[in-house]
DNA sequence: GGAAATGTTTAGTGTCACCTAAACTATTTC
DNA sequence: GAAATAGTTTAGGTGACACTAAACATTTCC
């Protein structure tokens, strides 16, 4: 329960990815955290042992990474950061929701857990950033309850969206034109076959998008009618 | 006119250390830079010379540096993301005076243009920071001026508080207690020989303060009846 | 005006975080 | 089950930024 010395910024963006590919695939490969930090599978392999013995996170030679109990915290420390830092820009100053992830990515690392917490506090505790993923609690507490993505609806399904990835902003400014934000309740109209376009109506429009993008929306499945609030909840 | 490629986080710090010792004494020697920084002054002289091949300063052995227009611009431009920074903590998030330096100190890195310029509009873009210092304009223009230091002063003489140094949050903290703060106005009461304390009418209380304390607090002097506004103008 | 004190620079190291190239291990495929 | 392929690690290197110790200038003092 020590404070945890201070991580260099590297540092905080390799527990990060770990967290998240550790999420959605188990252990956390190599090239997997290569590939999610844009540099040398190389250059991994020695920051891991580096991280190994700092107690950060368990490595078995071959079989990828996990993190210990206290690389957890650290990483759930700054994706709270990350996310609060978001959901302020949005709410607090009108960032457009495809610009703030790339302003997060650097503050995370220099805000201080009071900023943070004062950042949360003056736009009511948001419990989700603008893409609806979820922020951790100051304990590190988060409902990360995987979602089922938009890809998967069965034909006819109404669903709401509740979260997007915010790594590309480009993919979030088309996701918007398209009326695609959490929040929003779509039906899934149709799917060509073969891996091909979904067909998707939003309010009074029908959209068409790729398997691909479709697998980026984060939905839950809502029946009957639609409710009223617009805002992702949780 | 070229938008400066990326300075590294020392660079701008040295940047500003060099531009705030070139405003009070002429060209700024190796030992002040060190001291200011808190660095070793080897490890001064390495940088300088990097610095000066990229254009940033210019260096006289054994003679001190000075900053070029190049450099100028980069410093300011730190100075008005550190000093926005501040002033939008104290009035946008409630961070007490005293604090707001250390973490302006962290994020003047890492915050975009765009954010320093939101941030700006709004708190209404205001003049100064909660310290009274100037903040530099986009375009890096300053009123800097120098202001006469309440040390100077001349007994009987009454003056407005203008600017206090923000480098040492208790000496912030005691300031406060004794009710001097930019917008305030003063009076010298009196000044005990041989570099003794200074007696000082600040509303209702008298306070003596010492003469190192007294330098740190720079004044600007009204004469006759006292002004409503407590703030800082400018 | 020469020695001492002070200030500055050079030389040589260390750490962090990245890189490439080459060697090695595991897994998949035929 | 051996060969091809994919993934991982080691070895050696680079740049930024700090350090200490020692050499070198400059200024000050007697």
């Amino acid at each position: 329960m020590r404070p945890a010395r201070d991580l260099t910024a590297p540092v905080e963006d390799y527990l990060k990815a770990i967290y998240d590919i550790e999420r959605s695939s188990g252990a956390a490969a190599t090239t997997d955290i290569a590939q999610r930090l844009s540099i040398a599978p190389a250059s991994v392999s020695g920051m891991v042992r580096r991280l190994a013995g700092q107690g950060l996170l368990q490595h078995q030679r071959y079989r990828g990474v996990t993190l210990t109990a206290g690389g957890r915290r650290a990483a759930l420390r700054t994706i709270r950061r990350h996310r609060v830092i978001e959901a302020y820009l949005a709410r607090a100053l009108g960032y457009p929701w495809d610009r703030v992830h790339e302003e997060a990515e650097r503050l995370e690392h220099a805000a201080s857990d009071e900023l943070i917490d004062r950042m949360a506090a003056a736009i009511g505790t948001p419990a989700v950033d603008p893409h609806g993923a979820p922020i951790p609690s100051r304990d590190g507490t988060v409902d990360d309850r995987p979602l089922r993505s938009l890809a998967e609806l069965e034909v006819g399904g109404r669903a709401r969206v509740m979260r997007v990835s915010d790594e590309s902003a480009p993919m979030l400014r088309y996701l918007s034109e398209l009326g695609i934000r959490p929040g929003a309740v779509l039906t899934l109209v149709g799917r060509a076959p073969f891996e091909g376009p979904l067909t998707i109506g939003v309010g009074r429009h029908q959209r068409q998008v790729g398997p691909a993008l479709a697998a980026q929306v984060q939905v839950e499945p809502v029946r009957g009618h639609v409710r009223r609030g617009r805002r992702a909840r949780r």
